[in-house]
Parts: C-alpha cells; sequence; structure tokens
DNA sequence: AACAATCATAAGTTTTATTGATGGTATTAG
DNA sequence: CTAATACCATCAATAAAACTTATGATTGTT
C-alpha cells in the first residue's frame, strides 16, 4: 500500500471513472487500473464495483475511501509541518467567496496580500455557501469567507467582521418618512430580495420571519446583484436591504435613501472557514489577520444582532 | 513521500542508529541511509541531526515523527478495516501481562482463546504496569492486561474482572483471632510485601496508607512471587495479601489461614488495556469477550472497593 | 596508531511504476 | 441489428525507484 495508490482510490472514487481520473492524477488509465488493482490485490478485496456504471464503491471500498481521505490528508499536514517551520508562507492556495462578499471585501484586501504575502498564490472562486462546503469537505477549496454560523459538521469558523444590514427605502416607501427603523418594521411582502440561493436573501427571511408572520407566495420580484435590486427599488417596486459594505459605493442621490437601523442593528457575521482538518492553516491565520486587519478601517464597532444565513423550516 | 519512507524514519528515530533500524526493518543500512535521504530532500529539510552520538532528532524532526506516527497508524488500520470487513480475527497480536496476573488468568483462558481464535497468534510478554505503557505508546504491544485504573493519557482501559485481596493471616499474627477483617485492621509495619516494581505492592501501600500513618522505612522483608511471601509468612515474619485468584491453588491448611475482608472488600481492577489509536481492535473485542466470561464463573460478583495501582506521592 | 562503530556513497541489480498500444464489453445511436 | 462510442483491462516495453553489496569517510575508543 502507497500514499499514490491511495491518493488514485480517491480520484476514481470522486470522478466515478478511470479516465477522468487518470487526467486528474496526471498520469495514463492502465496506471490506474492497475495501481488500483494492485491494491486490492494486496487487501484481498475490490475496493470498486466495476460492473455498475459509473463505476461504484463496494461496501468494503466505503471505508477504504473514508480511511484513505484520513492518510492522504495526514500526509499533506507533513508540508505544512515543514511550511511553518521554515516560515514559509507560499503555495497555491484555493479560496471560494460567496458572491455578495466578493465584489466589496476582495478589492479591499486582495492588493494588500498578494503584496505582504506574494508567494501565495491566491486562486478566489466565487462560489454560493453549499458549494463551498461540499469543496472543502472534498478537499478542492482550502478555505472560504461566507456568512456565518453554518452549523455544518466538519467546517470550522473563525468570524472576520460583522457586517450590519442596511436598508434602502424609497420616497414612496410606508417606511419612508419612519425616522428611527427597527428589525420589527419590517415586512417580507413589500421588500425586494436577491434570488434564491444567496444567503443574504435567506438571512433577510431569517430576520423577518423573527418578527412578522409572512405569505411564502408573495415574493414577486428577485435579483442577483444589489445594483439591480437598488434600481428596482427607484421604481417603486419596494424597498431593499443591503450589507453596509455595499452601501458604500452607491451614488450620493440614492445614499439619502439609507436608513441604518437603531442599534441592536442586524448584521450577518463573515467568517473564514475551513475544514477540520486545518490543513493550510498558516495561510489561513494570515488571510485572517490580513482581512481583519484592513476590515476595522471600514466597518466601525457596532451593537449588532447577528441574522443566521441559514434558510429555517 | 512514502509510508515505507515514514516507517525508515520511525525506526531510525528509535534506535537511533541507522544500523539497528536497518535491522528491524529488514532493509540495509545504506537503504536507510538513501530513502531517508531522499525524503529529506524533498521536503528540504533535515530529520536527523547526524553530528551527534548517538544520532538526535532536529526541531523539526520531532515535529515530522510525531505526523509519521499519525500517518503510519492510520495506514495499519486499512487492514484492520479489511479484516473486520472479512470476519477475520487473525495474524500476529502481541498482549503484555503484569506478573501478578500473569499465572492466575493466562491458564485459564488462553487454551479457550487460542481454539476458538486459531489464525490469531498471540505473542504474551510478562511486563510491568511502567513497561507495558511504553510498549503500547511506541506500538511494540497491542493491547496488555493490567491492574486499572492508570490514569494514562493515551491508553484507553477496557475492565475485565473485579479481584478482592484476601488477607493471609499466620497463626503468631496479631490478627489472627480477628472475626470479621476490614481494611483499616491492616498495618504496613507487620506485613509482607512484593518487591518494588509491582503494581499490586503498589495498590496495598495505597490501601494501607488509606486508614493509617506508616513508616516509609519499615518494609523490611519483599519478595518476587506469591509463593514466597506466604511461606515467609508461614516463618512467622508478618501477614500478607494475595489476589483472589492466587489463593485458589495455595494448600489446604494454608487455605484456613485466609481471611475474608468485610464487604465492600479492597479489590483490584483488571483491565485490558490499548493505545487511543485502537488498532487491532476485533482482536482486542474477542479477548475482553473471552475473558470476560471465563472469569465470571471464577469470581462471584461481590461488593468491592477498588484500589488504586499507581504509586501516590 | 590501530580499531571499531557508524553513516555516506557508488555501482550494479532487482523491482516497481508508468506508458502506449490494443483488446474486450457494455451501452447508445442510427 | 450494426456501427460507433465509452470505458476498463491487459500486454509488452521502458523508465524510474528501491534495494543490495562493496567501499569510503569520519569519529570516537583502546
Amino acid at each position: 500500500m502507497t500514499i499514490t495508490q491511495l491518493r488514485y482510490v480517491l480520484a476514481v472514487a470522486e470522478y466515478q471513472n478511470f479516465t477522468k481520473a487518470a487526467e486528474k492524477t496526471f498520469v495514463t488509465q492502465p496506471t490506474l487500473s492497475m495501481q488500483i488493482q494492485k491494491l486490492e490485490d494486496e487487501l484481498d478485496i475490490l475496493i470498486f464495483d466495476r460492473s455498475k456504471k459509473p463505476i461504484e464503491l463496494t461496501e468494503i471500498g466505503l471505508k477504504i475511501v473514508s480511511q484513505a481521505k484520513n492518510i492522504v490528508n495526514e500526509s499533506n499536514r507533513i508540508n505544512d509541518i515543514v511550511d511553518q517551520q521554515k516560515g514559509f508562507i507560499g503555495g497555491e492556495f484555493k479560496l471560494g467567496v460567496i458572491p455578495t462578499v466578493m465584489p466589496t471585501l476582495l478589492p479591499m484586501f486582495l492588493r494588500t496580500f498578494i503584496k505582504r504575502y506574494p508567494k501565495v498564490k491566491l486562486k478566489i472562486e466565487e462560489l454560493n455557501t453549499e458549494t463551498i462546503i461540499e469543496r472543502l469537505e472534498d478537499g478542492h477549496l482550502d478555505a472560504a469567507i461566507a456568512a456565518t454560523p453554518l452549523e455544518a459538521e466538519n467546517i470550522k469558523e473563525r468570524p472576520l467582521y460583522y457586517e450590519p444590514f442596511v436598508a434602502y427605502v424609497p420616497e414612496n416607501h410606508r417606511l419612508y418618512d419612519t425616522k428611527s427603523l427597527d428589525a420589527t418594521d419590517l415586512d417580507l411582502n413589500d421588500m425586494l430580495l436577491l434570488e434564491d440561493g444567496h444567503c443574504f436573501r435567506d438571512g433577510v427571511i431569517n430576520l423577518c420571519k423573527a418578527t412578522k408572520s409572512y405569505n411564502d407566495e408573495t415574493f414577486s420580484l428577485e435579483s442577483g446583484s444589489f445594483e439591480t435590486l437598488v434600481k428596482l427599488s427607484n421604481e417603486g417596486l419596494g424597498m431593499t436591504l443591503l450589507p453596509y459594505l455595499h452601501t458604500m459605493d452607491i451614488n450620493e442621490k440614492e445614499k439619502m435613501l439609507l436608513k441604518h437601523f437603531n442599534p441592536p442593528s442586524p448584521a450577518r457575521e463573515v467568517s473564514i472557514i475551513y475544514y477540520k482538518s486545518e490543513l493550510k492553516m498558516q495561510i489561513i491565520e494570515v488571510l485572517h489577520t490580513t482581512i481583519a486587519a484592513i476590515i476595522k478601517g471600514a466597518i466601525a464597532f457596532q451593537n449588532v444582532k447577528i441574522i443566521s444565513p441559514i434558510p429555517k423550516n
């Protein structure tokens, strides 16, 4: 049994296909066939049921894959240990970012980060929370930035900042003349939301549900970007909520229409999250430090109430 | 990096000597030199400081060894998984047993066990508790039978049975005429003990200390076997304590001199113990079942008070 | 100074991993 | 029903690696 063989097994298990797995592991298909057979011979069991299309794991194969992940993870950690000892911060690092954080946070810290840690080859991908968790678990992401708390079993979280929700209330809206705004004033029926799949949408729904009953079918208009949401709002289609950082780059006229909540303002917790194996922890560490430091200049400390990003019911 | 290389590193770290490590891993010394150098090159660090005699681990080498143990352990577990799936109970199994359990317990279960699990190649070694813990931690033992609780960090315990202490009181002893015997009646000053290093000795000392003050220097006579102890006792040199199972094979005349304690009788807890990695757990499982079942016929359930086998102070 | 112990190096051999070519089988499209 | 396709296994050849024996270098010991 070799670590290489275990890597091959993991690849085939993932792609359910020897040919694809071979590409991903940068060897030819016969190599995979032979090495996996060799392992199967050595253990005197079948890991894959090749009669099924696509290929399937056998009962014992499932257990072996699970253990193989352990072993491969633990062996990857040797490199981490060495890097840490050398004080080396570098190598490829795959970071996932949720859509509603991507455009505001990234420009703020990216320049600083790559200047400070030029040896880190950051690969950033915009993904929704669900996909992020999957990819953290299968090792396709090293870490991610998402709204928390997630209550995901194998995922650890380290909060970066707390971003208040800010209301954008157009002139014709029932709340336009309200001097002071509370979360309890919100009503899903006259509010514009992001389209399904955004955790910020779920956060807002949780926020409203917490205070009012609502009718599931009245969400009439939805969009994928806050920019569109603001424009739709200007057209008199309802108010909307924006994360604080997004309110910094709308124009002056529109800024007049922003209403901050009375403290404790509803807010989302934005964290760097990573798989429990804690691989590449040094890089996660410096990412955390860099982002947390930069955000401190942008969001003043406030009394906030964290809204869960997970859809309830 | 290969699992083999990691095994070599562990061997050299253990024996602090390439030549000896080579023997133990069944390869020649140049193989070790080359493979370890190759790993060091790949990681671009030095694992061993070869200038020291005997050879020493570097700072980073220490961390790598610790992680290598993880990896090797996890990879050994693959075989366990396969065996478990196959329902196979077999292979070499190294069991340590403390001296005061060895002669009574072993004859009781060994025949049954090897008959029931003929594929298990049991290697049994008599060792004191301290050595047992070391060997469990470095993987030279798979499990052991010892008096518990041990409060050893990386060792798990599963109690097998509770063995009462029985007093052997010769005719001239101050307690000879006592009808009912309590732990509080004991005094280290007129008692014969096993020589230093036996945990049964420590248990007895704990038992006495719990009730009476004592003088550390009065232990005048000590022996390595209960048989000798009984004979010395017959010579009028004091009473002694025996574990219950040892009282079953002394002669009839001597049996008259045995005094059982009033309940709750002081007793030792005898457990099967193993390293936290839980390798070869299937065999540990069946050992536990076999021994516990057999002992049930020999020791009736009693109200007992467990005495710690660990020397206090 | 000779010796022993111990690790490194070198050269040659054996073993293993990998590849490109090909074959067999099941599935799908025409 | 046949041709095409997708996909894994097998084979033979090659490249890479692991390992061995022999030997050298260094260090500490008698």
